[in-house]
DNA sequence: GATGAATGAGGCTTCATTCAT
DNA sequence: CATGAATGAAGCCTCATTCAT
């Protein structure tokens, strides 16, 4: 349910149509399927390059057409980056929230949302690289203002959570929530940085090791 | 020392001569307070607006001069971001072996880097924020391998202590030294996206809560 | 005739075909009731936004189909444009001859073009309007060459009823048939600007007005 | 005065300069040649071919620098455009009224107009022409908005004449004052598309012969 | 040191048109 | 007939950099 207006940017083309229009014989999502390979082959430059760096052409080259032929699937360069970021936006916030409702214990829940960020990393580590490295070029564009609205959508699903721990005594009281929550989201994304999938330890092992340290410290008791 | 060969980029100007160099007949340290400075405008700008989507004329027009006058000062854009870096990894390395020197305990050594890093987050923002958010572009180019190795040095240097901690008893032993350098390091500089100087908390404040948490998690015990 | 070769452009589609060319199964005229459809919708936009403005993409929307399939009627925009004008122009010339042919008075004569002409305002309110606005650009092409022939003709239709009438004593003789003759017709045409069919005068009113002027001046006498 | 807000668009660079800077030994106004020859240079290019047909390419290469420089000088090729016709605009405004300022009687000021308005047909020639023709265009834009206003201005300038010459009898009660001057203004615009200056009739002679035309008819009396 | 003009490479985007399905 | 995907050429504009004055 949240607000995630995506724009996501298809091109215009048939807007007047009603009804049921197309949908002859052509798969029904195929066209969609095109679409989210070029969305893929674009993210995975993004990731590499940056958003700025990677040019319109690097990404119709690497799909094996010419640039122009990039805007018959999308109406501009910001709108692939959006279409990323929009989708990854939708996945997890709604993953979030099924966390949420499982309605386990507050230190349950922070578990199970570490776990699940973690979890993105993998799946997602374009789009998630993307906006760890591009955020603060994106965000002044008003195309993205929803980004940070997510964003707070996500805070206080946190924030909330920390906040319930600490009224029924799993969590310290002399902890920050908001604080607390920056730090842990913060560590998790960049950890996309360094994490290579075929590493020494996998996500779910990363999570593991963070939530140990998170929970009790490093100190030995 | 160590390695950090800047590069620094000052113009050709005289390159053969040796001793007092530069130091014609206008005022000695003049020129480079004029070079500093403008080293701080774009310090301000790479970090507001990233490296890529500042222009050298946004430099300029910030400096009051014209975009060309700049390449008396110096010799590209990359140079300028150059002597930002330099000028950060520099000085917080030096900082850093001044703490270990000091031979303390693994873990008040560790505190100490931690307030170390913390520290610089205010005088250093600028240089924090671009490496934060331009590292990915910048270590692709070949005059920047110098921060790689830089950035590696530095990871010595901490989980040494981290191992020294684990082995004298101060830190769990189940905790792997490599990933826990690393999630403290990115939550540190991460830290600098959403650091406000004038904020509720210090950076001296943040420091201390991120100790509390890392040393003993956010759990009651 | 005239001249007039029009290049229509109809797709070159049985181009060898003779007698019954077309005439499949399909209605008969209906093939060409659409074409017509299509034309008109071009020729409002290309009136509204101009020729070059208008994009092949802007007339399929307006027909409510791809800009690909247009080709299936026309074989360029060009051949487009084309239609329209030399639609509009063959008709206004054997209207002028039909006027002439009527063996008035020269005065009469005049009158009865400047009447038909800006009867036509209305009717063809968008292929006057292109030739107005796009006039200078596609008399450049070697395709629209006939269009300066067929000016050329009616300016003889108008030049020599304006002699004629300078002849039998209705003009006077120390006007310039040719100028006369121009800004007559430009005067007319132009005014397609800012004619509005619904507003103060209709287009008879208008030429009323305009004869008025025309034949005594704007002095009173 | 009148409004006619020029926009005129020049390269924003030192800004924030104040007081007398810049002056030093460079002809003071020796850039604005350089700009004022550029801007022929265009006008000449975008009377003969349209301002959309004519590329920027086109305008640099016939003022002999490449595309990109011409960005030195003006930032868009409509800023270039804007300058041509508001420069065009001023100057016929301010005639228009010194003429009428004159308090001639409204015969002898609209005789004075229209003799004006023909006189700038030579050396306005390429501005008018754009006027012309691209105007459909132009207008649509909201930067060419105070061309409307400016028309506006004059439109009243010409309709308050004529009524004056319907109130003291000079002119005929039964023609429409915004239409006559609708008229005696595209008559003489739109002659721009034919006139040649070094034709049979110079400006002057074209004038004379629309006045005579204009005030007393072609009708032998 | 600074200016002003220019370069040259390249960026994103548009658009008429083609063609297999 | 229409679609959907692609082409290829071109368009406007940006920007780091150079250099004579």
């Amino acid at each position: 349910m949240t607000t995630t207006s995506t724009n996501s940017g298809r091109p215009k083309a048939n807007e007047g149509g009603g009804g049921t229009r197309r949908r002859g014989k052509g798969s029904p999502a195929l066209a969609s399927e095109r679409r989210e390979h070029l969305v893929k082959l674009a993210a995975e430059l993004f990731a590499e390059k940056g958003f700025q760096a990677t040019t319109v052409r690097n990404i119709a080259e690497e799909a094996g057409i010419l640039s122009g032929s990039l805007y018959h699937h999308f109406d501009s360069k910001e709108s692939i980056v959006d279409e990323i970021l929009s989708g990854f936006f939708t996945e997890i916030m709604s993953a979030y929230q099924g966390v949420i409702d499982q309605g386990m214990s507050p230190r349950d829940t922070i578990a199970g949302l570490v776990r699940l960020a973690f979890g993105t990393l993998e799946p997602h580590r374009a789009a998630i690289t993307v906006m760890q490295n591009d955020w603060n070029y994106l965000k002044g564009m008003d195309r993205f203002a929803y980004l940070t609205k997510s964003e707070d959508e996500v805070e206080k699903m946190w924030v909330d959570t920390i906040k319930a721990g600490q009224k029924d005594g799993s969590f310290r009281e002399d902890i920050d929530p908001k604080l607390t929550y920056r730090m842990i989201r913060d560590t998790v994304w960049v950890a996309v940085r360094w994490f290579k999938p075929g590493g020494r330890l996998n996500s779910k092992g990363l999570a593991e090791h963070y939530l140990k340290v998170m929970f009790d410290g490093i100190n030995t008791h």
